[in-house]
DNA sequence: CATGTTGGTATACTCTGTTATACTGGTAAC
DNA sequence: GTTACCAGTATAACAGAGTATACCAACATG
């Protein structure tokens, strides 16, 4: 079964340039959206159950006010993150996933655990 | 030392889900060794089979000689590509990925599976 | 009533990733 | 002997990602 799946595999990538540039394509989109270097500590935050503009920022050693709520807008825009106002007194506003930017998280989990992997290797060097 | 320890376990059943911070700092790690524009694409060309500098050029629209020239450079210093010269008459360079970097394979599929599917539902608007 | 928290904005600056363009030295084919 | 391919390097410039720092209004706490 796998080995088929595999066989097909090989035989795509040998014989399909046309399918490699769409890969390349496909790659370079998502670079393009989660790229640079906070957006998915951001969304990795969101998931843990962050809410709140402070609780997000004390989350992540090292981001600022400005690059977070930067980084919070350009999201909120491309419908990676949902902004919610309550009108309590006082004023609570918080940010959540979307169902979208959840489909995130494999990618999130498999770089998490590579970068687990990399440090141990580091260490024992 | 044991009070550290049972301080830590408690720390780590009151806080959220996982370890976050240790998270944090695995996805910020990942983020540094592959981040930019171009890494994960070079990564994906060789994996595809392309050795060559030109012929990884080639299947990279967009980049620069001086791009992946610094890339492949950057890669091998952090042993992720492995440099070879093939001394035969005219000079050959082979790039190879090592077993290191091929564990950025389920990362790079992950992405492509979502880049096409942003494609498709960008297209579906 | 001074201090701290929340959810940010404003301004200015740095830095480096990225681009653009030209060029090199060697080989080979026409 | 001109053209073209290979594997790059050199130089300069730019855009924007990221940093640093201060500040704001509204509310809460001591």
């Amino acid at each position: 079964m796998e080995d088929q799946l595999r066989l097909e595999k090989a035989r795509e990538v040998l014989s399909n340039p046309r399918n490699q540039k769409e890969e390349v394509q496909a790659l370079q989109d998502t670079i393009y959206v989660i790229g640079g270097k906070w957006k998915l500590p951001i969304v990795n935050s969101l998931c843990n159950g962050n809410k709140r503009f402070r609780d997000i920022e004390r989350s992540i050693p090292g981001i600022t006010t400005r690059m977070l709520s930067r980084e919070l807008k350009d999201m909120e825009a491309n419908q990676l993150v949902r902004r919610t106002v309550i009108p309590d007194s006082p004023v609570l506003v918080e940010y959540t996933v979307t169902d979208y930017c959840r489909s995130f998280g494999d990618i999130i989990l498999e770089m998490i655990k590579w970068g687990k992997q990399h440090r141990e290797k580091i260490r024992k060097k």
